[in-house]
DNA sequence: GTCTATAAATAGATAGAC
DNA sequence: GTCTATCTATTTATAGAC
């Protein structure tokens, strides 16, 4: 068989190992579009021909490589939690866990800023029930979750955060600094860098529009 | 000439008036369902047919009355800016100029919960090119600004209000609340009734996240 | 102005050759 | 797996009778 000849550790093996990098390549193209896709535009905006143009293929290879627009939009939401949980990684837990909170709120700022995040899907997308049935997100999620629930409850058991807020409200609350408009509001006035539109958002969420 | 006769004041004014009544009571039915199809599922996927349906009227018969899907939402939208308006004529200017923001945010929250805030257009949408040539749209939001505007700065200058904030920034982020997903959020986990939603994210838009 | 019926355009998805 | 060409369904918008 000539499968089995190919097959042969002595020059097959390299050369799958060569077409499944090819492959995940070009599956990392395409999610790639897709997340500055749905930062631009959303997930119903966005159409697949957009995806294909942009990737540089034809609409049908993306659907050999995913089923759905929904699997193709879900493949971009997985890749951003993955790259959440890995800027949690990086932080140095050793510090307090206000100051933990403030830079993911940054990091979450910082992504929106460069064009690379997804808006969330409205609550009745058919994006949003693909979302609850995917293992990878729905895991990512819930762990990003927990560990930024620690470290709320840590900076609330030390003061810093205020403790009559559940827990729950301070989570949601950074959440959506992922997806805050007031950035692209300031953004599209044109009198602001990124740094300071961050600084800007960083001071009202944590320390409120009151004066201190 | 026919029209003449029918324009004599013993019978025509009336009628005309009757008719025009039932041209704006049909008119404002078809605006609210926009209005609440904007609200639940965004302007990308509010279909025509849809908000016929909901009107109980061909679909046909809604282009009679406003061009095109763009213009229907533009209207939505117009009127929420006059409910606003209308709010703000209701306040009591006399209060403290930080109080009367409050009110403004406890307001849009308050019209979020109830399902009647539409979800405003991404930056690329079409909807966005129509409102900005919605001189309506574009004169209401313009007088709103400038009278929340007047009120920062004047809660600034009594150092209720963060000085250091540019007051485009505080406005941005009291029309954020608007949209704010958290309201969803803290909504979806069933745990917190809309009065405890709202007290919640006015404490953490006003005094922030960090304890006092 | 309201309706039924239909046009015209677009989008998600697939067939089948290579 | 990639392509071209096509299908099917949906959606915005209109035609034309009443």
């Amino acid at each position: 068989m000539v499968s089995a000849v190919l097959k042969s550790p002595s020059e097959s093996a390299p050369k799958r190992s060569f077409r499944q990098q090819m492959h995940l390549a070009r599956e990392d193209a395409i999610v790639s579009a897709v997340n500055r896709l749905l930062a631009e535009k959303g997930f119903e905006s966005m159409t697949v021909d957009e995806v294909a143009a942009e990737v540089g293929i034809a609409k049908a290879s993306l659907y050999k490589h995913f089923p759905s627009k929904e699997d193709l939009a879900a493949a971009a939401m997985v890749r951003v939690m993955q790259r959440a949980q890995a800027f949690l990684d990086g932080l140095d837990t050793k510090r307090a866990p206000l100051d933990l909170l403030r830079e993911v709120a940054r990091w979450t700022m910082e992504v929106q800023l460069a064009g690379e995040m997804p808006s969330l899907p409205s609550e009745n997308s058919s994006l949003r029930a693909a979302l609850t049935t995917n293992k990878a997100y729905v895991d990512g999620l819930m762990d990003v979750s927990d560990r930024l629930g620690a470290w709320i409850t840590a900076a609330q058991a030390s003061g810093g955060l205020n403790a009559a807020l559940p827990p729950i409200a301070v989570l949601y609350t950074l959440y959506a600094r992922a997806c805050d408009p007031v950035l692209g509001f300031l953004k599209g006035s044109g009198q602001y860098s990124n740094e300071q539109i961050i600084e800007m958002v960083l001071s009202t969420c944590f320390d409120g529009l009151k004066a201190r």
